[in-house]
DNA sequence: GCGACAG
DNA sequence: ATCTTGTCGC
């Protein structure tokens, strides 16, 4: 199966492929250490097919930008909780094959293994690419957590049945968590440093945020080139 | 049956 | 996610 192929799955068949990816997942130690770190998002208007991937690079950890690419793509595959990878990933793997450098690890906006099958869009990512991922994502979609107390950093494990499947993190006071969990070839411990180190002053880790604005104003500035002619 | 439900 | 201004709180 193809990323260019996942719009002529049905729901069920999505759903069949991630059990079957699901044995591929390795959460281990990262074999190497990041020196590039990068981060993904993708954009879009309401009811429009036409999506906005973009990917950014950082130094890590110093946190600041390299270089960024970005593509205009399309996708009939609607928005389904639990198969988001199936409307995002083929866009997200355009602009990666456009990357003139690859980063050692990628974080993507969304969950990692915090799933109902471990098949997040950082995790399916991460098994497609062959490339360290980790999810970060705004909300929950699985596991049960305790409130982290209202400090930077302070964390609690997210629950499904027995097992650890993430960290709700406290990245800033007064601010809602934000929920890490590995991607592929990653710990669930390493995930949360890593994110932990990218934090600036923001709820949102730099990798992910960055992505966030460059995918916008691409969205924006492609929205507004028609309009543009009549203004002469 | 009811509530939950990444982006 | 996107649509959108001001506004409450630190």
């Amino acid at each position: 199966m193809q990323p260019a192929d996942y719009e002529t799955l049905t729901p069920d068949q999505a759903i069949a492929y991630q059990n079957e990816l699901r044995q591929k997942i390795r959460i281990e130690p990262l074999d190497k250490p990041i020196r590039i770190i990068g981060g993904a998002d993708i954009s879009f208007n309401k009811y429009s097919e036409i999506v906005y991937a973009g990917i950014i690079l950082l130094k890590y950890p110093e946190m600041t930008v390299i270089s960024h690419a970005s593509v205009v793509s399309r996708t009939s595959f609607p928005y389904i909780s639990g198969l988001l990878a199936f409307r995002e990933v083929p866009a997200l793997l355009e602009v990666w094959n456009k990357l003139d450098i690859k980063p050692d690890l990628l974080v993507l906006d969304g969950q990692g293994i915090a799933h109902e099958r471990r098949l997040g869009i950082a995790t399916h990512f991460g098994l497609v690419t062959d490339v360290p991922t980790i999810g970060s994502a705004k909300s929950r979609l699985r596991g049960k957590y305790a409130e982290p107390a209202n400090e930077v950093f302070a964390q609690s494990p997210m629950y499904d049945r027995d097992e650890v499947i993430g960290t709700a993190l406290r990245t800033k006071r007064n601010c809602n968590p934000i929920f890490i969990s590995p991607g592929h070839r990653i710990s669930m411990e390493q995930s949360v440093e890593v994110i932990k180190n990218c934090i600036r002053g923001y709820r949102i880790p730099e990798p992910t945020r960055h992505a966030h604005l460059l995918v916008n104003k691409v969205r924006v500035d492609d929205s507004g080139k028609d309009t543009q002619f009549s203004l002469f």
